[in-house]
DNA sequence: AATTTATCGATAAAAAAGTATCGGTATGGC
DNA sequence: GCCATACCGATACTTTTTTATCGATAAATT
């Protein structure tokens, strides 16, 4: 909510929606309205990420504007990542569509249920733990996905920072413990609308 | 990333998880150093959440302060949300145990998919979009969970709104119009992956 | 009991983020 | 073609967030 990396992903689905809507520009002021922020801040976050700049009376052009978001962003390059622990929320990233237009490729998912193995979930094969330190070495992958259960999370992570992962997606609600080198991004849901929640309430109060 | 709201989680994650551990003090400078900030800030933060003071030599103690970040969170009261759009996310977030962690109780799954409805996800009840309405009102939830396709997150957001919602959390990739009074949380999991993912690559530059 | 040391809290300084203001300019109406 | 207007960009200002510093104090050590 501060700073201008958390504010351009929402220009950019923002953006991405009105495109697709035939609009072709849109002043900052138009988008400070959508977004509830101030149109210079607007601005200035623009500048800072694209050169693409906007015409009196107009505002700026949607489309050069969405491209530039996307470099900035790093939407443009396709990566790598696998998962591990392919339970309900496991099958719902690796069915998840919405990573390919992010040029992210979720391409396999590990697992040690043995009912699990072998199966195919959004295309992407389920395969053994004891496969994964060989399969992420040689495909070079350095996005690690982790929705195990807690209480084994740091297990896992040890592994695939062993196997040379390089940033975590960390689902579980475990704080993990990983060397310098690793970005851990942890993404705890209950808390998040826990938070939520408790701004609801501040702010009707 | 930035102001205290946002850390305060983090230090409650990391702190549960210490006690856990049968850790009973720690200082400002160790959690500083598991989330590589600066101890100065984490004292500052504590000292805004919490009436605990830390003792010198040893730190802070984790019961009291963990009750305290608790307390401040909104973590204690226990609060109802429900959800639009039994897909696989829908299930996931459905079953999922940590919300009542937190104090939280998601009721009822909608769908207008007949094959769903009157099915139960993780005790949860499956029900119509139809009595959703009436449902809502009757119960006064007040948080609305929307992880249908993007193509009617809109109308769904709508029908949640006039049913009398004031928080939406938004799985969609729609940026969803509502009115001043109304919050919005977006939830956009492809993205905040490709964020980490930049990051990982702007650090490794 | 005295001394050392780790750590705190408070205050001050620096940096970053956000806001207000204003002159300038391309666009659309006349 | 001229003028009013809507909007931008730059600069200056304000506020918020973060970091640095320092004296005080309680626990550990001798």
């Amino acid at each position: 909510m501060t700073s201008a990396r958390s504010r351009l992903p929402l220009y950019y689905s923002l953006l991405k929606q009105l495109e697709q809507e035939g609009v072709k520009t849109i002043s900052s002021a138009a988008i400070a309205n959508y977004l509830n922020i101030n149109p210079v801040l607007v601005r200035k976050d623009l500048a800072g990420a694209s050169h693409t700049s906007g015409k009196p009376k107009l505002g700026f052009e949607v489309s050069p504007l969405l491209s530039d978001l996307k470099d900035y962003l790093g939407y443009t390059n396709y990566d790598e990542a696998f998962l591990v622990g392919v339970g309900n929320l496991g099958h719902t990233l690796l069915s998840n569509r919405g990573f390919e237009d992010l040029g992210i490729n979720i391409v396999a998912g590990f697992d040690n249920d043995p009912a699990l193995i072998g199966q195919k979930v959004g295309d992407k094969p389920i395969l053994p733990m004891e496969k994964m330190d060989e399969f992420v070495k040689r495909l070079g992958l350095k996005i690690g996905i982790i929705t195990v259960p807690s209480d084994c999370a740091q297990e896992v992570c040890d592994h695939m920072v062993s196997s040379g992962v390089r940033a975590i997606w960390n689902f579980s609600f475990t704080m993990l413990n990983v060397p310098e080198n690793v970005i851990v991004k942890n993404e705890n849901l209950p808390m998040s609308l826990a938070l939520l929640l408790q701004q609801m309430k501040t702010i009707s109060e």
